[in-house]
DNA sequence: CCTTAAACTAGAACCATGTTCTAGTTTAAA
DNA sequence: TTTAAACTAGAACATGGTTCTAGTTTAAGG
């Protein structure tokens, strides 16, 4: 009724376009603090409009996390693919967060804090699904490297917290400003880290253990 | 006026009631959909008595976190005082964390999530400053083992991430449930993954390296 | 005891915000 | 042109956080 003669057309774009005005308002006003009111306003929808597309505030949160956090995960899984060595692998897996923090801070943001944010049972069932996926098709690749002892025999569970703790918790500061050298510029101390962490005992050579020191 | 004859007398002691029945609540409905009125019913208080003594929903949350991290950064700042080598404090780090994190997982979980759910800027700002002078302190009681070459020598910011990031990776994942073997059981393997990566490299020898084998 | 002020409590009233509902409008296919 | 489905608008509604007024309890001073 308010709308200019002949614009409808855009019906698939709408969508994007909320969930574009929702990642600038999580960014601008904090997740919980943005309203839906606020949401609609940026995307130039009506109410209606916006619950046709996502059936709850949740909904919107949680189609703007998978959409981020499947294509993190297409994106890493690619990566790692054309890694030939175990260490290659350990250190794709830190640079590439790196990278994609650095490229995408507002989506990085949004799906750091959104774990917590999501409530309904089932859409936490669900992320948790999509997440544990993730996490064993990233283990899958490695697998052969800890059974031909390039790797560290650890339990399941703990190589990816080794490999991508400490570069999440630095880059989850980074991202909420509390520190001021973005991760790109430490990834190879991380890296290097990480690596350190699950590389096999037996085959270390002497000039391997400092490979980042020129 | 519904309350039984001489009950009162108990004010300073209704407040911490709050703080519990708020936990519990926490823990059993998730942080964002437990509601003031449900604190109120289990704290068995009005929601006048609650706004008495917590002047948002916020600020008992904003309590609540303080209480917990206070009481967690006060027990391990007492127990790296009686360390006495970079290996013992480092190791201590990951080992409290762990100890803190199994014995009081409701508080833990809470202090966990509600970084992302305090919004107010000035509560974030305090929760922040109470966050960075903890890491301060904790800096600090390294740094003379960083200076004598028992640690390595790497930029300030990322020590607390390598030390610290893979057992609360693993940690986090425990308390969502992700996990079922308890930080306690695996703490060994963190501390050995957080050591080797802040040891010195000149002084090593050969025996150092695999401590925790047997 | 009695009075009085401050701490505290009760619960109704208020208000912001997420969600539902009804009445449409646009599009595309028959 | 007709019709059904996709889509949009915005008012009405429901829930839950917050404020407000009217108390009640306690402790200190007469």
């Amino acid at each position: 009724m308010r709308r200019r003669a002949s614009t409808y057309a855009a019906t698939p774009a709408k969508r994007q376009e909320i969930l574009d005005a929702a990642l600038a308002c999580f960014t601008e006003h904090g997740i919980e603090a943005t309203t839906i009111g606020q949401i609609r306003a940026v995307a130039g929808c009506s109410i209606g409009s916006l619950y046709h597309h996502f059936k709850s505030k949740e909904g919107l949160w949680r189609a703007l996390f998978i959409e981020g956090i499947s294509a993190l995960n297409a994106d890493l899984l690619g990566q790692l693919e054309i890694c030939r060595t175990a260490e290659e692998g350990v250190r794709t897996v830190v640079n590439q967060y790196c990278e994609w923090v650095s490229a995408r801070p507002d989506l990085a943001r949004f799906l750091v804090h959104s774990r917590d944010i999501i409530v309904s049972p089932e859409a936490k069932q669900e992320l948790r699904r999509i997440h544990r996926e993730h996490l064993r098709q990233v283990f899958v690749w490695f697998v052969p490297y800890v059974q031909s002892g390039d790797m560290k025999q650890l339990p399941a569970d703990t190589y990816v917290p080794i490999i991508s703790g400490p570069i999440q918790d630095y880059a989850g500061q980074w991202l909420s400003g509390q520190l001021t050298t973005p991760p790109s510029e430490v990834k190879d101390i991380f890296a290097d880290a990480a690596w350190n962490g699950v590389q096999g005992v037996e085959e270390r050579h002497d000039d391997d253990r400092n490979r980042r020191a020129s």
